[in-house]
RNA sequence: GGGGCUGUAGUUAAGUUGGUUAUAACGCCGGCCUGUCACGUCGGAGGGCGCGGGUUCAAGUCCCGUCGGCCCCGCCA
């Protein structure tokens, strides 16, 4: 570059520039080669700008420029000028001016890229993330990073004002037994010792709070070997965060604000004043599920009472059974039914029993098990219109919910119902404390172990342990879980309790936890706190359709690295210090 | 662990019931071109169909296996 110096990035010009003499740095995007004039629209993150390679501004440059090729990286110096009478392109933002370039430097060549830099991309996901850096370079992606970094900035400023204190937290740290898979990490120094990635600062945040940090929060990576979904990679970003000498209020007035805070200060974006709340039965009632999408309507409606005695054995023997009606809907196709009754198969229904609304007649493959008493009652109970469809799912309460709560979402969109741009948060409160983990036949925490029940609930929690409720909150933003946290337990008895309902024993839990009891006995405030997730927050801010667009290194389904090619074998002389013989390793030297 | 979709020039795709030399567009290379903006125009090169087997006179096309990519169920306190 020598002494060149950028003096605007190439969104910057506009035409109260016209005069002035600039320097442009950048890469070469499109190429228009007239032979006698050239036009080249120079990139980098600001934007573009249209360089004219022109007699009037140098003939040596311009025979030079015909070497230049997209993506080659140039600085240029020059002077903005208007574009002719009728020139300007309104579509670009700097469309109004052009740099007439007196000088260039090319700083650097480049193959030709494998796929287009450009917003209307058609590569593969697959050959775009083996070239994520090219991927990057795509202004309609390169925004996502610019919208999280204003994201970031924002929330720290937001908690910085309110004297938050933001702490650094072991990476290597000690595998839990709840919760998720943890990535290990073995311990050189230590043979046959592992470190676990941690899943998320829990316990440390809560041993600041014990330290007397009062008010922490950290920006930080979190870990889970788990399987990837378009919404979950194993290495994420929680925005963490736990208050001392707080309630459920405080701690959700705050973190409400804060997204509000974010969501203006990054996007422009307003949410609700007041975010609504729902309690988790209600979700499960309404919605059929914890995450309840409440931008549209579609209510599920439970049907169990009047159907109790039907001649549809279906209905009559279920343990629930629940409805959505859908306006209009009787115009669906055989097809389009039968493609939703594959899709509720996924959840484990059986099949999807409907009722299509005729003007004479109700249509359906079972109405005429239906008694004109039931019919009645089915009537009232959703409000039954000439032109609707209902969908009805029936059998035990869990896949019940799950099968039509995901229906509706498919049917949302059927049916065009989602408004565009829209942003629907609500808070879900009283979780249950627990759930039943059938497969090992015991309770487990549905949050984690380190929950407060609600008040009152201690007796509960040993008469029927299923109906004690949590001081848990989620957050959930157009049907996505973003955010969610809970007071916790800050006296030993109750944490003790606790680990007895959940099958913990003195000598395990003293084995795992034995920090956290013994910090408990040492004056531990009332506390609670919140996590965010950061990545899923970004991603819906976006409108992306997938976390990995939110993530600047992302990895595949099968958590491979496609540029770096991670994870990648190692040495036995790496594996020979930490004390690691490779099980498969052996046996392909058996067969071989 | 399971279900669905998918892999053909650099890229995105088409490719009949297996049948000459595997199409197209964009990109790339070369020529021409002073107002383009996904510039235009003329010409050219480029792949043997993810990989490995098999069936067949003959395989992108059928079969088996395998490796990737995407979506989902399980899993994700």
């Amino acid at each position: 570059m020598g002494d060149w110096r950028r003096s605007h990035d190439c969104g910057a010009l506009t035409a109260s520039d016209v005069g002035s003499e600039v320097c442009l740095m950048g890469w070469a995007q499109f190429r228009r080669d007239h032979g006698g004039l050239i036009f080249i629209d120079l990139r980098d993150r600001g934007g573009l700008t249209q360089v004219v390679f022109c007699p009037e501004g140098s003939q040596a440059e311009l025979e030079r420029a015909h070497v230049l090729r997209t993506e080659y990286v140039l600085a240029v110096k020059g002077r903005v000028r208007a574009r002719p009478e009728g020139m300007a392109n309104p579509s670009m933002p700097t469309g109004e001016i052009e740099v007439e370039v007196k000088e260039f430097k090319l700083l650097n060549t480049a193959a030709t890229p494998p796929f287009p830099i450009e917003d209307r991309i058609d590569a593969s996901e697959m050959l775009r993330l083996k070239y994520r850096y090219l991927d990057l370079r795509r202004p309609k992606l390169a925004a996502n990073f610019i919208l999280r970094n204003k994201a970031v900035q924002s929330i720290r400023r937001y908690l910085d004002q309110l004297g938050f204190l933001e702490v650094e937290t072991p990476v290597l740290t000690k595998s839990t037994p709840e919760g998720a898979r943890d990535f290990l990490v073995p311990s050189r120094v230590n043979n046959g010792s592992f470190y676990a990635l941690p899943q998320s600062p829990q316990l440390f945040k809560q041993l600041l709070m014990m330290a007397g940090f009062d008010r922490y929060y950290q920006v930080v990576k979190c870990f889970r070997d788990e399987d990837l979904r378009a919404d979950r990679q194993p290495e994420f970003t929680q925005v963490d965060i736990e208050m001392s000498f707080v309630d459920e209020e405080q701690v959700m007035g705050m973190a409400e604000t804060m997204v509000k805070t974010m969501f203006r200060e990054a996007a422009g974006v307003m949410l609700p004043e007041v975010f609504p709340r729902m309690p988790f039965a209600e979700a499960i009632r309404d919605y059929g599920l914890d995450k309840p999408d409440i931008r549209f309507g579609l209510k599920l409606v439970d049907v169990t009472s009047i159907v109790k005695n039907s001649g549809f054995q279906v209905f009559a023997k279920a343990e629930l059974v629940k409805g959505i009606r859908v306006p209009g809907g009787a115009a669906l196709s055989r097809k389009e039914i039968d493609d939703f009754t594959e899709f509720v198969k996924i959840y484990g229904a059986k099949g999807l029993a409907w009722i299509k609304i005729k003007e004479d007649e109700w249509q359906s493959p079972f109405a005429k098990f239906l008694s004109d008493e039931e019919k009645k009652g089915l009537t009232e109970a959703f409000g039954l219109e000439v032109g609707d469809i209902v969908f009805f799912q029936a059998g035990a309460s869990d896949m019940v919910n799950n099968a039509l709560g995901y229906l509706r979402l498919q049917l949302g969109e059927r049916f065009e119902l989602i408004p565009e741009g829209s942003f629907a948060p609500v808070w879900i409160t009283d979780f249950p404390l627990l759930e039943y983990d059938p497969e090992a036949k015991r309770w487990a925490a549905r949050h984690h172990p380190f929950t407060s029940p609600q008040p009152g609930q201690l007796g509960t929690l040993e008469s029927a342990p299923g109906d004690a409720l949590a001081r848990a909150y989620d957050l959930v933003l157009n049907g996505s879980e973003i955010g969610g946290g809970s007071i916790r337990i800050h006296d030993r008895e109750t944490q003790r309790a606790m680990f007895a309902v959940l099958g913990i024993d003195a000598k395990e839990a003293e084995d795992k936890f034995g920090f956290l009891l013994r910090a408990l006995e040492y004056g531990a405030p009332p506390h609670g706190g919140i996590a965010f997730g950061l990545d899923r927050l970004i991603m819906i801010l976006a409108g992306a359709k997938s976390i990995r667009d939110v993530i600047a290194f992302p990895k595949t389904q099968k958590a491979l690295c496609l540029m770096t090619e991670a994870p990648g074998e190692v040495s036995t002389n790496q594996l020979r210090e930490l004390g690691i013989k490779l099980r498969t390793r052996d046996k392909d030297k058996e067969q071989s």
